[in-house]
RNA sequence: GGGUCUGUAGCUCAGCUGGUUAGAGCACCGCCUUGAUAAGGCGGGGGUCACAGGUUCGAGUCCUGUCAGACCCA
């Protein structure tokens, strides 16, 4: 024993093993910052735009959608950034020029609900300092985490919604609408606080228990079959909005009864309609009971007539809504347009007109049309109004209900829907247009086409002024006295821009009436707009203020990518924004990925995520797995739907980069001693082998430049992947491991194998550049190169090796079937005990007559090679393959470790082979 | 409830215009190796292609419905 190991340990000097000081291990934790360090030393992004540019390369724009300045970033995040990335380096990768500006969405309620949140009762002017103050410490982690997972970009000069000239942009963008006459005012219902005489965002209501009068009230059917003898009744809680009730909704689905209800305790009798589904509670709750003749009305022989108002000269139209729901009510639900989201939707739809009698401190005005009510807070009104009701007879019952109401976080007053005018653009005017060039773009995947024709089909006018502080102002002048005249005016809002370029909007906020009224000739008295521009004009004017402003890019973009809520959000906005300013769409293609969930498919809600003590954050992955995992993962998963993602994936994808590594790792190892400019043997001279992994390499070369062409990363994944663990790890490299570790250091043979993994490993590492960006980088400088891999190319598919009549392939294949037959043999003895090694194993071939393999046959070296065996017999005798195994009597050469006849022969090495006799 | 999609081994994915016993990698199990060794090789088990109908000589692949999931809307 002790003999053998040191018989071993002296041959082991003489082999050629391979030497290499890339790590096994990857340790990308630790490694990556390191280059990542590296390259932001050398600029290595600025080097290889400048690099394209010099060479005049075709441009290729991919215009990265804003992320919201607020939190970390998360796997969805991620996800999009590397899926950018990826595109983005492989085209570079491919030739083209392609400089990539990240940006952020500054502005919106989110952030200035969490500043306001901490401090209230702030002037606007210290809102926005302090909103900008955190977008800014966002948009820090944020970069800090795209460019931690290789993300290459412009991250120096990112473009902000909040810099001043980008502002100065959204103005003018919203100029050129209403250049195009596109931008109305018109009033709509908002969340009011008359406490704080203000509107409010769903995120500044907080919901309270309160008590109000709940009452059913009776409007007389007045048009129709049913007119002048039945009423429908409604349910509200809100009595002192029924002065501009314009309508009642009823459910198509629901059958609604008619008949004579009678009080049980007054012995009161009306005829009256109410929804089936709600004919208990209502009999519960009124005490009228139906009594008498009885008959079914369906909410169709409604729709279209009127019904009288309880307490106006006026009519009520009837009509259809989804959202008259059987869970409280008559079936009958009273609409007010000026008093309710729903209420306006359902309005708008059938040409209700609006209402909304009510000033700032919630005191009705002289349009409610009642005398008693004028100038009387609404909640005061209440009491009234039912006292009207009572004296026309249209009360059925009132009871006190309790409920949960919103209430203003601020002032903690109950809120109520008021109108106000709103600025919106006219969707009508632009449709066709915006139709029109969504067939010109190119959708990926190709339903995102009908995605967003629904969208644009189906969405009203734009309602973009917002009642709020942090965001950019609406440039909007209201004449001294006339706060229903805005003046809206392209010319003044370019002043505007002007002004404001470069100093910021701030201006606006911190100036007063009479220095804006002077710097823009207006007259004294003129008074500013309040009111701030829907951030999502911010975002989809980016066309303008990056595209166009950009000496580096250009309107319409290549690629525009986001994920697929975008159709509705960004894809959309900048399309409108766009067809109105520009006359077409702002982007070639648009691609959109699938959100990520769960390993069943399940959304990840965030406080589920922390519950469950599943971290979604980016950084948790990269600081454990390391960058280069998270991007292998995302270019393994479908991106066109839903991406699972689970911390066990990881794991998988981990093991996969490891094989990937230690296939680049081999490579190395057996290059140690070979300099391709002076080794390299010509094609002529390459063994079969050798020709095979080119012929293979070429098809995996041109298949991955593809895949990258058409953003299909996962089929480079797979295509790469499948390469070095079948290819490379399990054949090639496992089957010249005999001639590279034992044969002379400069034969032929030898020399041939490592001209052949030069070229693998150089194309290999090239096509794994734009995944494995920090690993194909460090491979890379292990081969001796001095610039980074990401300053390369991608490889050539070598014609040489493109498959012809002389291809090795098709003999490779039958070789392997070979193979395959005799593996399956082996392993039969190798369980049996028989044998352990396949160099142990005699192997005695009977094959049926193949014209392929006849010559390869001859060569019984090179079959024995190939095949891992090391005493082979072939017999053309057979109809089918057959291999017989026992164990071979050969004697084993201490060397090689192969079992050959010539072992013992020897006189000067009695214990090696013939071949390892001459090396040594 | 409506619109747009998705559903193939434990997991990630292939399966082109319908045509032989549905493929790969990973994971799993067993064996070998210790000269890629916190590596490598070989073999093996595992799928009623979500479910139910239909068209067809023939369907994972076309049609309809059901179920489940995602996004958007209500």
């Amino acid at each position: 024993m002790s003999d053998k190991k040191k018989q071993s340990n002296t041959y082991k000097d003489s082999l050629n093993l391979p030497q290499t000081d890339f790590p096994m291990r990857a340790n990308l934790v630790e490694r990556e910052p390191q280059r990542l360090e590296n390259w932001e030393n050398q600029d290595l992004y600025r080097q290889i735009v400048d690099q394209r540019k010099a060479e005049n390369a075709p441009t290729f724009i991919l215009h990265d959608g804003p992320p919201f300045a607020n939190g970390d970033v998360h796997m969805g995040t991620a996800l999009n950034k590397v899926l950018k990335d990826l595109v983005i380096k492989s085209r570079s990768m491919a030739g083209y020029y392609t400089p990539f500006i990240p940006g952020w969405d500054c502005h919106g309620l989110p952030i200035e609900f969490k500043v306001v949140e901490k401090t209230r009762g702030l002037e606007p002017a210290e809102i926005r300092r302090r909103s900008e103050e955190y977008a800014r410490r966002f948009i820090d982690i944020q970069r800090h985490s795209f460019r931690r997972l290789g993300v290459f970009g412009d991250w120096q000069n990112p473009y902000l919604t909040l810099d001043p000239s980008y502002e100065a942009d959204v103005i003018r963008t919203f100029a050129s609408l209403v250049e195009k006459d596109l931008v109305y005012c018109s009033k709509k219902p908002v969340l009011w606080s008359f406490g704080a005489q203000t509107a409010l965002a769903e995120a500044e209501v907080e919901y309270e228990d309160r008590t109000d009068p709940a009452i059913f009230v009776k409007f007389p059917i007045s048009s129709g079959d049913l007119a002048g003898q039945s009423s429908l009744v409604i349910w509200t809680t809100t009595p002192w909005t029924l002065p501009a009730n314009l309508g009642i909704a009823l459910q198509s689905r629901f059958e609604y009864l008619r008949a004579t209800f009678t009080h049980a305790e007054s012995g009161r009798s009306e005829d009256l309609i109410i929804a089936r589904p709600l004919l208990e509670s209502f009999i519960a709750k009124t005490g009228f009971r139906p009594s008498g003749k009885e008959q079914a009305v369906s909410a169709a022989d409604l729709e279209g007539h009127t019904a009288d108002h309880p307490l106006l000269d006026r009519t009520s139209k009837i009509i259809l809504a989804d959202f008259v729901t059987d869970e409280a009510g008559t079936g009958a639900v009273h609409v007010a347009p000026g008093h309710g989201s729903d209420d306006y939707v359902a309005g708008l739809q059938n040409d209700l007109g609006l209402l909304s009698p009510v000033d700032d401190l919630g005191k009705f005005t002289d349009e409610v049309g009642i005398e008693q009510l004028v100038g009387l807070h609404v909640f005061k009104a209440n009491p009234i109004v039912i006292e009207l009701l009572e004296e026309k007879g249209a009360l059925i019952a009132r009871e006190d209900y309790l409920h949960s109401y919103p209430h203003c976080w601020r002032s903690k007053t109950p809120i109520i829907f008021r109108s106000v005018e709103q600025f919106f653009v006219r969707i009508d005017s632009i449709r066709e247009k915006a139709l029109e060039e969504i067939d010109k773009v190119e959708w990926l995947p190709h339903w995102g086409r009908n995605r967003i024709r629904g969208t644009v089909e189906s969405r009203p006018d734009w309602c973009i002024s917002r009642q709020r502080t942090w965001g950019v102002p609406l440039p909007v002048f209201f004449p001294a006295g006339k706060p229903d005249e805005p003046i809206v005016d392209a010319g003044l809002a370019r002043k505007v821009a002007d002004l404001t370029e470069d100093q910021g909007t701030n201006l606006w906020f911190e100036k007063d009436d009479a220095w804006w009224a002077e710097q823009l000739d207006l007259p004294a008295g003129t008074t500013r707009c309040h009111d701030t521009l829907d951030v999502w004009i911010d975002s989809g004017s980016s066309h303008v203020a990056v595209l166009d402003k950009r000496p580096e890019l250009h309107t319409p973009a290549d690629l525009y990518l986001e994920a697929t809520d975008q159709h509705r959000g960004w894809f959309q906005s900048s399309l409108m924004l766009s067809v109105a300013h520009r006359g077409i769409a702002p982007y070639k293609t648009v691609m959109t990925h699938g959100f990520v969930v769960d390993k069943d498919r399940k959304k990840i809600s965030k406080s589920d995520a922390k519950k469950k003590g599943k971290p979604m954050d980016a950084a948790h992955f990269y600081n454990q797995y390391g960058a280069d995992i998270l991007r292998l993962w995302v270019s393994s998963v479908d991106w066109q739907n839903e991406v699972p993602f689970d911390e066990n994936l990881f794991k998988q994808t981990a093991d996969t980069y490891r094989r990937i590594r230690n296939t680049l790792r081999i490579l190395l190892g057996n290059l140690h001693d070979f300099d391709a400019d002076t080794q390299s043997v010509e094609n002529k001279d390459l063994t079969l082998i050798d020709r095979w992994i080119l012929e293979r390499l070429h098809v995996v070369t041109r298949e991955c430049i593809e895949a990258y062409g058409k953003y299909e990363f996962r089929k480079v994944f797979n295509t790469l992947n499948q390469f070095c663990a079948v290819d490379l790890s399990s054949l090639y490299i496992d089957i010249t491991k005999d001639r590279m570790y034992c044969e002379a250091t400069d034969s032929a043979k030898r020399r041939a194998t490592q001209t052949a993994m030069a070229r693998v490993f150089e194309s290999l590492t090239r096509l794994m550049a734009p995944i494995l960006v920090y690993t194909a980088d460090e491979a890379w400088e292990f081969l001796g190169r001095e610039k980074s891999i990401h300053l390369q190319k991608f490889p050539a598919a070598d014609p040489a090796f493109a498959s012809g009549d002389k291809a090795a392939t098709p003999v490779v294949e039958e070789l392997l079937k070979l193979r395959t037959c005799i593996q399956q043999e082996i392993e039969d003895a190798r369980q049996k005990k028989l044998i352990g090694s396949n160099l142990e194993a005699r192997v005695s071939l009977d094959i049926p007559e193949n014209a392929t393999l006849e010559t390869i046959l001859d060569d019984q070296a090179t079959a024995e090679e190939f095949l891992i065996v090391s005493d082979l017999t072939i017999k053309r005798n057979r109809d089918t393959l057959v291999a017989t195994i026992s164990k071979t009597d050969n004697g084993k050469c201490a060397r090689c470790w192969r079992h050959e006849k010539t072992v013992g022969k020897i006189e000067s090495h009695s214990d090696l082979c013939e071949r390892c006799a001459d090396v040594v």
